[in-house]
DNA sequence: AAGTGGTCTAGACCACTTT
DNA sequence: AAGTGGTCTAGACCACTTC
């Protein structure tokens, strides 16, 4: 049978990526949670009217971005926050001897506002739209190592209260995908070296003027949708940002 | 035809692997220079005596680790430093403002030393062994902005002097590939704030005492080979280090 | 027109996991 | 044994670049 055609956008767009394109709307729509099972690639393959092949094709883009994880045998699984393979994949600071840890989280401030004009701005939102804050210090092995301060849209967390992130050792963006349905693919981050004031230095227990890692990170759910601020002080005398270079 | 098994490896090693071993081995060999154009998917094809589709595999999984970059319609080429697209992939300092440009370097330091025990074993060198040692510090838009510190094993960079490299507006990396057929393929970063001493100050023209970011580089050519040791001090008053997570 | 990479199909068979 | 993803082939045709 010769090449099906279809609705073919002006500039040309090959089947698989169509057919990736439905997938990602069908992850953006919650048909499959993070952690589920999607079809096979032979169901996917007769669902949208072409080869195994096609649909392979378009799969293996969507693993290769990490929005789908193939383990071989089993099926095709929505890939989630909640596993150890994608832990440390948005947690960069990592420990200058021993394993990298997860850390424990103490809540400092948490708080519904009005966004400033640079949240909104970064967020997509309005000016004055509802944003969830969140200032917090992150621990590892007992050790205040981070201060984190989160900025999110409140309209996509409504039911998010201190209490159901207190004393949290469960990954923030695990709670997110669960309890929220927000699934963070992306994240751009811009990083400095700056002076600890009074105030962080007292909540990482260093002198003040100690230099620290500030680190600025914007995350993104599907389709580039901007859902968090962060800015976080990474303190690094036993621990590094570590990264690779490809 | 069924398909031809050859010599399989005790654990199962797919032949587009296989593929892949070769043409690497090709690479590493400088059968094909950087820049380079190398033999169409069908010539592969023959020449391995696979289908085209195998090859292409091999050759797709070399794209994405950007040992090979195709061109639709041209061929398909051997990567290389001296081109725009891998011009900023090991060079993630950026301005705050506008548009990143590649610095220019003065050479503060240059020459041929005796391998630090340190410095050997990330080399992959024996103690002692001849290492050339290069301090430089980089300008953006006239402002110095990084102090460099590099470590290179003085068997791959047997001409290497401070002339060929003085005032140099050229990549570093295209450089070493060009002249000394040293390909960076990878690299691993550690990223610490630290203090300014008086001496990195003054060539920064900064208080003593200035956060600075502390970039700590292990450079790979193929086969995991480390080729390169480097302390990077950026400032970080005007630029920033840019990442993105995955 | 010829040559390159890019897409799509159909079918066979392999490797891994579960029943 | 059945179902999943993984590999390999052979052939057709499309899109892009160059001659």
């Amino acid at each position: 049978m010769p090449t099906a055609a279809r609705d073919r956008a002006p500039t040309f767009s090959p089947l698989y990526r169509q057919i990736k394109a439905l997938i990602v709307a069908s992850l953006e729509a919650l048909e499959w949670r993070p952690g589920d099972m999607i079809p096979s690639e032979m169901e996917l393959a007769a669902r949208f009217k072409v080869s195994q092949g096609t649909v392979r094709k378009a799969i293996d883009e969507l693993a290769a971005e990490n929005l789908l994880v193939r383990r071989q045998g089993k099926g095709t699984f929505v890939a989630s926050h909640g596993e150890a393979r994608t832990q440390f994949r948005f947690l960069r600071l990592a420990p200058d001897e021993g394993e990298p840890s997860y850390p424990e989280s103490r809540i400092i401030e948490f708080r519904r506002q009005r966004a400033a004009a640079e949240v909104a701005r970064v967020l997509d939102l309005k000016s004055g739209d509802s944003v969830v804050y969140l200032k917090r210090v992150l621990l590892f092995a007992k050790r205040p190592s981070v201060v984190d301060e989160l900025h999110l849209p409140g309209g996509l967390f409504r039911g998010l209260t201190a209490e159901r992130l207190a004393e949290g050792r469960a990954p923030l963006y695990g709670t997110f995908e669960t309890d929220f349905g927000v699934k963070m693919i992306r994240a751009d981050e811009k990083i400095r070296a700056v002076a600890a004031d009074a105030a962080v230095a007292q909540l990482l227990e260093v002198p003040t003027g100690t230099p620290l890692l500030q680190v600025d990170r914007v995350a993104f759910s599907y389709g580039e949708k901007p859902v968090e601020l962060r800015r976080g002080l990474y303190l690094t005398q036993h621990h590094h940002y570590r990264n690779t270079l490809n």
